[in-house]
DNA sequence: GCCGTTCTGGACCGATTCGTCAAGTACATC
DNA sequence: GATGTACTTGACGAATCGGTCCAGAACGGC
């Protein structure tokens, strides 16, 4: 009944949250939005509401995918100390985590966003400590492993990792902190096609 | 020659500071500085030149202050494993490091920020590099301890740390995490008033 | 006391901010 | 094909944005 309408929610929140991602909430007008989803602005307050609250959807989305995708991840890799070592390889490029800058930015001032994020990292942590927990009955962490206190610390080095590819690091450079990292939370147990490399450093 | 400035600069810029620290760039309007410092927007203008220039001015001077008490901090220790721990302690409260929070708004669009972001966070590692060799010398990490790659990881455990502050994390669990990145990190050599815990966890 | 210089406060500017609203349009149902 | 319903477009509004400008005020040098 009614009109049906002609643009693809998906693709619009889509575009929502990229410009979001690039621009931060403060930074993104709404003019903006209504650009990069070739919306008027009747169609997009029909449909979204005010700023806010559609910046709060989206960042819901973004975190709930996040965490279902660590979550699968984590449950199917064969190896639990293969998912954890990959885990700590921030894939997320210079843009870093949509979650995490935006709570950044707005921590101080806005409750909700400081909540999600609460939530959501403290997923991660919880996903972490099942993997840990399973990677020491396979051996390849020391049974004196504890789980939720490696998880947590694995949680903070992620976040730092991340944080680095941010400041213009290139990508090599990134890669080589993630290797220490690993090597000095994770051990060198279970490594496989580790390169040979004679670098100087 | 001339009136004199009626208003104290290094409190005018305290003030810019602090707004531009807890709502970040785009979330400070010039209103709101002018509110902050007390001051006409004639006198404003005449001071500092336009809104981004004195973003970066006091950013600028945030980082190297940073840079500087970070020295001072390593350089000023008896022993260097000390001044490693402390470090990892986020000492900056629920709002995080200034010059982080202002990487994650604006790090896809400014590149003068992120410019200054690396230089820092470099200096930093220089700094933790230098330290951990003393550590070394000191008999408190061991002979193995490759400092460049051992300075890279506590870098971005710090910064992580960091950021977990900044979900609203109780001091007690963020606490609990800095002790168990450090353990990781840098091992039990030569701790200190370590207090007794029998916590479950 | 006079003058040149610098600072101060606020009026003012055009552009942009977020959001509302009304008039028109395209569809489903009957 | 008439009707009702939802979507689309864009004009519009009040508030705020960053920034300019000017008239007046407060000082140092003479």
């Amino acid at each position: 009944m009614g009109r049906p309408r002609e643009f693809d929610m998906d693709e619009a929140l889509t575009a929502v949250r990229e410009e979001f991602w690039r621009h931060g909430y403060a930074g993104t007008s709404v003019d903006r939005l209504l650009e990069a989803t070739n919306l008027g602005k009747g169609s997009f307050y029909a449909a979204f509401g005010d700023k806010r609250t559609l910046f709060l959807r989206v960042l819901h989305e973004y975190a709930t995918t996040r965490v279902a995708t660590m979550r699968d991840l984590h449950r199917g890799s064969r190896r639990a100390i293969e998912a954890l070592r990959a885990t700590l390889r921030p894939a997320l490029g210079p843009r870093g985590c949509f979650l995490a800058n935006c709570t950044a930015e707005l921590s101080p001032q806005d409750a909700d966003v400081v909540a999600l994020a609460r939530t959501t990292f403290g997923a991660f942590e919880d996903i972490f400590t099942e993997t840990i927990q399973r990677a020491v009955a396979e051996g390849d962490l020391p049974r004196t492993t504890r789980p939720r206190a490696l998880a947590s610390v694995l949680l903070a080095a992620k976040r730092g990792l991340e944080f680095l590819g941010r400041t213009g690091l290139d990508d090599a450079a990134v890669d080589r902190v993630v290797r220490n990292a690993a090597r000095n939370l994770l051990g060198n147990a279970g490594r496989v096609n580790r390169p040979r490399r004679h670098s100087k450093e």
